[in-house]
DNA sequence: GGTTGACCTCAACTTTGGTTCAGGTTAAAT
DNA sequence: ATTTAACCTGAACCAAAGTTGAGGTCAACC
């Protein structure tokens, strides 16, 4: 691992998919199960074993960032799509398409905000969510597309009593 | 459904499924769902069809409620287990339940703005997350316990110039 | 009294993000 | 040369929150 030896039978800018696991903090279960999912990629040894390029180290690490804020690997696999193709990508590129998360996480962090703020009324009234509130219309805002079963559901409940 | 006659053949205070379904905005098979996880309860028919309280129409809204905040149904079986069994829940029932959801989301929301500032540091810094960041820690704070493999994810990754 | 629509159960299938296991191969170290 | 560790594939399995379908019953209306 220390020794720079010039016999190494594979290249040295090569990782095994232990190597990669170890280094990422991600199980080889899991780095298969990417590679299945093309969000990692890997050249064969004639032996059939996977080697991952350094730069795959970084992927990784965008795949468990991604995770954390929330987003699901067919985002994040769409996400790393976007990156060329031809050359390595930089750290301009990483910054470009970790913008598009911290604006994912401020709609949902406005959105939760909202949700708490719905709720926070309905507790006040104690009705919970009829007729004075917003919180069982299960679409983001008040149903600006038609009132539907929503409506019958926040009309029926007082007026029954219940 | 308008006509207050009495013959019906069962109790007008019952709904059946497909009118709680209708009055809730839930599907019936998740109706049977529900019910088959313990969340609602129903009295059987003598031909095994089956009739809801009214009182459900309020239990199905907090579920619909608890979901919306992003409770999973476990957790709302488990409050709904704290209700009065004895009597019909008032007002003042489900304004304690729901005050647990008020937390948990004020929890979440603060935890998604410390994500959404650590990613903003790494935007900034363009590195996405390493070695200055603590977004790859799969842990919610940066790692109390010990540095393990993640650690070695944060110290490989740009001493290696990747 | 028959047709139609609503209801019943049970089993299988869906998606997401993997893990675990069985059975077999490769590679590194002694 | 052999042993051991790491690797390979494919299939099965997990949870959550249901949906879909098959095959059969019930009830309300005309």
């Amino acid at each position: 691992m220390d020794a720079p030896n010039p016999a190494v039978p594979w290249d040295r800018d090569e990782l095994t998919v232990g190597d990669l696991a170890a280094r990422s903090g991600v199980s080889v279960s899991a780095l298969h199960f990417y590679e299945r999912k093309g969000l990692i990629a890997s050249r064969r040894t004639s032996g059939n074993q996977r080697r991952y390029r350094r730069e795959t180290l970084r992927r990784v690490a965008f795949i468990r960032v991604s995770q954390r804020v929330g987003i699901p690997l067919a985002d994040v696999g769409a996400a790393l799509d976007t990156l060329p193709g031809d050359r390595t990508p930089t750290a301009k590129d990483w910054r470009r398409i970790s913008q598009a998360w911290h604006e994912d996480l401020d709609a949902r962090i406005e959105q939760l905000s909202r949700l708490r703020d719905h709720l926070t009324d309905c507790i006040g009234c104690g009705c919970l969510s009829l007729r004075r509130c917003a919180l069982t219309n299960p679409h983001d805002e008040l149903a600006e597309a038609g009132p539907g079963p929503r409506t019958l559901l926040v009309e029926g409940l007082e007026q029954d009593g219940v």
